[in-house]
DNA sequence: AACATTTTCAACCGCAGGAGT
DNA sequence: GACTCCTGCGGTTGAAAATGT
């Protein structure tokens, strides 16, 4: 039996009366009480324990993507999307590398953001999204509108922005360029360059002292976990920019389920003036 | 209102690699 | 070392929803 046909032949991946498809509530309820009462992992033993005719494969990436309680759903943020652009500038498609630095994001969510907005505005422009050409495109209209849509929110919301640990993080790290997937290209230098002219990275160490109860904490005491219970709230950036009005407001606006931010994702971020913008500056270099 | 087209995103697939035997 | 099983990753698909005509 040649390679292909024994990893093919991946034992609970056979069978005829494993069900394919959308999840039914059922089966949804079946595996959250199944993971609750036996925790995560082993996931072709749950599949074989839990009653659910799904491969275990199947059940680890219904939790895992949808049914986990602590995903957020819903659009990216400007700081999101301008983490993506920054990570997937280093790192390529390794969307679960990326993953890691969004906190409650999924690789496939960020894929499927890249595939369909990033890769949507590389074919408007007609160029290869992981062209010199498209990361300059990026850096030129794309991060700047995100950065200041971010101003935007901040001014909004407080009187001074800073930026989120995670993104702060990867800025920082000299270290994970060497780990790039197609760092031939030299985009993401210049893009991180962008986003240091808006972050005073000098102000770091008391961007994130305010905790929600209102205490004085150091840094890292409010780095995700202390925002992970407001999906509401745009992570430790909010937390560090806010008073303590803002935060009771921003707890209604949890317990109501509704979103704090308006919804800036909807805006487009290229519209047919900037990518003729684009097309202009590029042909004429 | 009806139909066509486009967009979104959950779910599938094949593959690679680690762990255990 | 060979084999098997399991997990996780990235690419792709297709149904449903949204939007346009």
């Amino acid at each position: 039996m040649s390679n292909i046909m024994k990893k093919r032949s991946n034992g609970n991946e056979k069978g005829g009366d494993q069900r394919k498809g959308p999840w039914t509530l059922e089966e949804d309820t079946l595996l959250t009480n199944y993971i609750s009462h036996n925790g995560e992992g082993r996931w072709n033993l749950l599949a074989k324990f839990s009653g659910l005719k799904r491969t275990g494969k199947s059940c680890r990436l219904r939790w895992l993507n949808y049914l986990k309680p602590d995903i957020k759903r819903g659009n990216l943020t400007p700081q999101e999307q301008l983490l993506i652009l920054e990570l997937h500038s280093k790192w390529g498609n390794r969307w679960s590398k990326i993953a890691q630095y969004l906190p409650r994001r999924t690789d496939n969510e960020i894929k499927n953001y890249w595939r369909t907005r990033v890769q949507k505005q590389a074919r408007q422009l007609n160029i290869d999204s992981n062209s010199h050409k498209f990361l300059e495109a990026v850096r030129s209209l794309w991060v700047p509108r995100l950065i200041h849509k971010m101003k935007d929110n901040s001014n909004t919301n407080t009187t001074k922005a800073s930026p989120p640990d995670s993104l702060v993080a990867v800025l920082r790290d000299k270290d994970v360029s060497h780990e790039s997937g197609y760092n031939n290209i030299d985009c993401s230098t210049s893009m991180s360059q962008d986003l240091h002219k808006f972050m005073d990275l000098s102000d770091l160490e008391t961007t994130c002292s305010l905790n929600f109860d209102g205490s004085q904490g150091t840094s890292s005491q409010c780095v995700s976990e202390d925002y992970s219970s407001f999906p509401c709230l745009e992570g430790e950036y909010m937390v560090a920019t806010m008073g303590n009005s803002d935060i009771l407001q921003m707890q209604d606006c949890y317990m109501a389920g509704s979103t704090y931010e308006e919804d800036v994702t909807q805006d487009p971020m290229w519209n047919m003036d900037d990518i003729w913008q684009f097309k202009e500056y590029a042909y004429s270099s």
